[in-house]
DNA sequence: TAGATTGTTAATCGATTAACAATC
DNA sequence: TAGATTGTTAATCGATTAACAATC
């Protein structure tokens, strides 16, 4: 049931989501055509681009008017799946791990986090953000049997890849890890090292570029 | 002072960071010496990248033994500049914003986080994480006689724009924007728009391909 | 019609990969 | 010496930009 007909290049789905808080904020206002020129402005791409990531699956824009806000909106979140929910599960209740489960766009992106683990004999057995906390002794027998594919992992560095290798024989599909640590898994598993500092070297790089 | 005489590419710039993770790892585990195919497997980067991106600046490896780790190591905190120190300031101290405060990595790549910014009337006055929080109002105020330049924003998405539009009238240089909406500032100021569940597509995307 | 903006082709640019000689 | 691994050149690949006719 995949709609993955459309190849989508590797780049172009890096900025697809720019795009769509684009069509967002402009339904917010109210606006009902909008400009390549203008989503470009938003995602920080140029609007060439912009036209020929969307003609990709089918652009839909009227010359001389633009792309109808709706209508784009509706396809990108086709195109990026972000009907099909997927159910996660977070492990590491600390301060990282409670703000990615109030963070607002996971919700809307499908992705729904189910289930929680620490090792805080304090925290398990109650609920954060309404969902229950499970001491992480308990994390293969869980997902197993609840069986869920995708998990968020928010554990301080030293313990990621330890719990990575849990996750991977519980079945896990995809770990996103948002510890400051690399991690490896089988290739059989999808994994992203998110690193949240990694940014910070490109910012500090144009400041300098700058004021030179 | 900027030894920015090393023209590093974009792509490149982004990789780095990885590898300087990867570094850190080999260092703890006492590891003297690291081969690009390694360095290449922590980063998800092909190991004849890897050492093309290392040889911009000086490649220092020994055929047939690789790089040394404490060597390459100093050398990469040399060209991201991690040995200068930012003094920054964040508004919002909200889940995200004390998960970002607390984050490991921020202070070693040298963003010093001096002052925080909230509207809610129960926190200012008092300290987070050992850094004073201000009310909104003194935005303008404060950072002007602090001269700070970098300034992180993890507040809700409603409010981001219009506090992006008083740090840049207060002067500040860099924006780091967490917030999940899409804000827009003068040329002249180096704007970084994070977006969280961005790396969900790329994720998701990958998963469903696995699965074909 | 005139102005705006799209969609697409062709040209450019830069990143990635392949191949291999050089070196420890 | 044999094996490992680097550094670099050349070839490929894909992304980005420029140009412009087509369309509303």
């Amino acid at each position: 049931m995949h709609s993955d007909s459309i190849k989508v290049p590797k780049f172009t789905l890096k900025r697809l989501p720019l795009y769509y808080r684009c069509l967002r904020a402009c339904l917010d206002r109210n606006q009902e055509y909008v400009s390549s020129e203008q989503i470009g402005k938003a995602a920080q791409v140029n609007a060439v681009q912009v036209r020929k990531d969307l003609a990709l699956f089918g652009a839909m824009g009227t010359p001389g008017v633009g792309y109808c806000v709706a209508d784009l909106k509706a396809k990108l979140e086709e195109v990026l799946g972000l009907n099909n929910v997927n159910e996660a599960v977070l492990i590491g209740v600390g301060r990282l791990g409670r703000a990615i489960i109030d963070y607002p766009g996971f919700e809307r992106y499908g992705l729904h986090i189910v289930a929680l683990f620490d090792s805080n004999p304090e925290l398990i057995g109650t609920q954060v953000s309404g969902r229950p906390v499970f001491s992480t002794q308990e994390i293969l027998h869980i997902i197993r049997r609840l069986q869920i594919k995708v998990a968020i992992i928010t554990v301080p560095a030293e313990y990621a890849q330890s719990i990575a290798n849990v996750l991977v024989e519980a079945g896990i599909r995809a770990i996103w890890n948002f510890a400051p640590a690399v991690i490896e898994v089988p290739s059989h598993v999808v994994l992203r090292n998110e690193d949240l500092a990694a940014g910070l070297a490109t910012l500090f790089h144009y400041l300098a570029e700058r004021n030179e």
